[in-house]
RNA sequence: GGGGACGUAGAACAGUCUGGAGUGUUCGCUGGCCUGUCAAGCCGGAGGUCGCGGGUUCAAAUCCCGUCGUUCCCGCCA
């Protein structure tokens, strides 16, 4: 009872057991349901820990009729068994009730927005705009229960073996590269910005060259960027680092920690270690760096059987130097909108075009294209995709990376599960140590730290070196990533120069830190995931807002505070900034249009 | 930056395609009845700027244009 107002509570209501029957007690909360049968009525009190039902006798509690759903109330009474009969299995407390002597209304409630309930499905935006109502609701709470022991897992596991949990500077130097910063002006410096961490990478390599050696942190980190349904703009990670560290010792502590999450969260013991895949091989099978290997439908190379068939597009994809790829759909409801329906997907996914073929009773190919092709060549099609009647085969033709990345989409999107169920971790590995854009220019695929796989390869060929990098993925979700990181200043200043960083810049924006890197740093690795994306999974959710308490919706406002808002002038002032163009005429409309007078 | 979907009572929807009186369903709200319910039940009642603006039409929730909001996706997200 310590630090329990008695007069208001003597217990919470999952307490209220048949042990304590004949007792008094006081329960706090709220009013989940009245049922009023006129001669006697129930309550249903629920506070954080369930719910309790209250019998009440009308005459004797005046004030019974007019309590409303949601008033927060405090009640006293002796707690009895339940009559035969009455008993509510359901109910962790559906042996007992209390049978009411005071009645107190602590507080009580408008009409509600929408019901208390998780029955109910209110639009997110209502949900948002009453917040703390939605907050009440079953699936909430229990959202913000599984995330609060997520990270109660991740703390314990860490500091069990070793870790110090340090915080770092959430105001930070904005870095050109990678997501667009959150900027916050300077006033003691006007002119100058802050950005908000993307993440905390280079203080917490610089707490390795501070002789930490194990570090961690529940980090927030911000990424001004367009949302997703995993995506906000803010949102936490688990950051960690090691010295003395290679790849291993990464992906053993991390698996130790995520499988100590899951246990808290979902009861489930894994037992065995995570599969491993190369990116290579994650995009060839399932066209993506973040496979959903929960089901099937791989992906299949046809470039042998059909890349020299009298079909010109998989002839000219081929010649230059691309792939004829292939998919299993699967029996699907096949018509000619849902031809079109999917060959529209496929272009946005980046395709030029799509080619499906259904297999008919009599075993042949229905196709547009199965006049283009030889027998042998669709017999080959056939088998290489393992197809029987009915099924659908979906083939793309282009480049290496479009052909397989549009299927993989197209895959996720015909075969993946809506639930969570089941629990599908997987590390890919050997990522590309840089990507080369549509231009030619080199960018790095991690971040520009990250530790090449070899040396010669980087500087030899570039775009076809690996990293040491690798990624976390539960169920087609990428959870995180992380690397082996450069420790040799000499490294990193190749790294640089491969970027197109030149040793002017590179000693502008990053001297401080190629200077740390000069005081006997240890060689170090680390990981970071996102405990948004993991808490979100690990509840059977499809929505991270599901599981962040206040989140933003799409377009970044908050429907329930406004944010963001419009600051006064001389807020402004002070920042030494000032409103220009389309922003001036957001606030106060057009601004050349002449006044009506 | 781009594409799709959605917006009707406090909430969730149907009605929109094929224009004809704000029509309807469930929950909530409200008045009454009711002593064992647990999504209580029964009888009655109130509650609407069909997101907003414009257009077409004798007539618009419905068709057209614009706009705002929410959402999913492409781009983007080291």
């Amino acid at each position: 009872m310590v630090g329990q107002p008695r007069m208001i509570r003597s217990h919470r209501a999952i307490e209220i057991t048949t042990g304590l029957v004949g007792e008094k007690v006081t329960v706090a909360g709220w009013i989940q349901r009245r049922r009023d049968h006129g001669g006697i009525a129930f309550l249903d009190i629920r506070d954080a820990s369930g719910l309790i039902q209250v019998v009440a006798d009308p005459s004797e509690h005046e004030g019974v009729a007019d309590l409303r759903m949601e008033y927060c109330v405090s009640i006293s009474g002796r707690v009895q068994e339940r009559p035969e009969g009455t008993v509510n299995p359901e109910l962790p407390t559906g042996e007992v009730e209390i049978k009411a002597q005071e009645i107190s209304v602590l507080s009580p409630s408008e009409t509600l927005p929408f019901m208390i309930d998780d029955r109910a499905d209110p639009d997110e935006k209502i949900r948002l705009q009453h917040r703390y109502l939605d907050l009440r609701r079953p699936r909430m709470a229990a959202n913000l229960k599984a995330r609060s022991k997520a990270t109660a897992a991740i703390r314990r596991t860490l500091d069990d073996l070793g870790f110090l949990e340090i915080e770092t500077p959430t105001l930070v130097n904005s870095t050109p590269e990678g997501a667009r910063d959150m900027l916050v002006p300077s006033r003691l410096r006007q002119g100058e910005f802050y950005a908000l961490p993307q993440s905390p990478q280079l203080f917490k390599q610089l707490l390795m060259i501070g002789g930490v050696e194990r570090y961690f942190q529940i980090a927030r980190c911000y990424r001004d960027e367009d949302f997703r349904a995993d995506r906000q703009l803010e949102f936490t990670q688990l950051d960690l680092e090691g010295s003395f560290w290679g790849r291993e010792d990464v992906l053993d502590t991390i698996e130790v920690v995520l499988k100590a999450v899951a246990k808290e969260v979902r009861g489930v013991e894994i037992a065995d270690d995570f599969p491993r895949i190369t990116w290579q091989e994650a995009m060839d099978r399932f066209g993506t760096d973040k496979p959903d290997t929960r089901f099937g439908m791989e992906i299949v190379d046809l470039t042998e059987p059909v890349g020299e068939s009298d079909f010109g597009v998989f002839q000219g994809a081929v010649s230059s130097g691309g792939t004829v790829r292939g998919l299993n759909a699967g029996v699907l409801d096949w018509s000619r909108s849902r031809a079109d329906a999917l060959t529209e997907r496929a272009k946005e996914l980046g395709a030029k075009g799509l080619v499906w073929m259904v297999v008919e009773e009599d075993g042949s190919l229905r196709s547009p294209i199965s006049k283009f092709l030889k027998p042998d060549e669709l017999d080959a099609v056939k088998e290489r995709l393992e197809a029987t009647v009915g099924d659908v085969l979906l083939l793309a033709a282009d480049r290496w990376k479009t052909a397989v990345s549009v299927l993989g989409g197209l895959r996720n999107d015909l075969g993946r599960p809506t639930d969570h169920d089941e629990l599908a971790f997987l590390w890919v590995v050997d990522f590309p140590l840089f990507e080369e854009e549509e231009d030619g220019r080199i960018t790095f695929s991690h971040h520009p730290f990250t530790s090449p796989a070899s040396l010669e390869d980087m500087r030899s060929n570039p775009t076809e070196a690996l990293s040491k990098a690798y990624d976390a993925v539960l169920n087609g979700v990428e959870l995180g990533s992380g690397s082996v990181r450069i420790h040799d200043p000499d490294i990193q200043s190749q790294v640089f120069e491969i970027l197109g960083i030149d040793s002017a810049t590179a000693e502008r924006r990053f001297g401080w830190f190629l200077q740390a890197l000069r005081y006997g740093t240890p060689p170090h690795a680390g990981f970071a995931f996102g405990i948004d994306r993991l808490v979100m999974i690990l509840q059977n959710e499809n929505s991270i807002r599901e599981v962040i308490p206040f989140p933003k919706t799409q377009t970044g406002g908050d429907p329930m505070t406004g944010a963001p808002t419009w600051v006064d002038d001389d807020q402004l002032g002070e920042l030494g900034v000032a409103l220009s163009g389309a922003a001036l005429e957001r606030r106060d409309g057009p601004a050349d249009k002449p006044s009506a007078s």
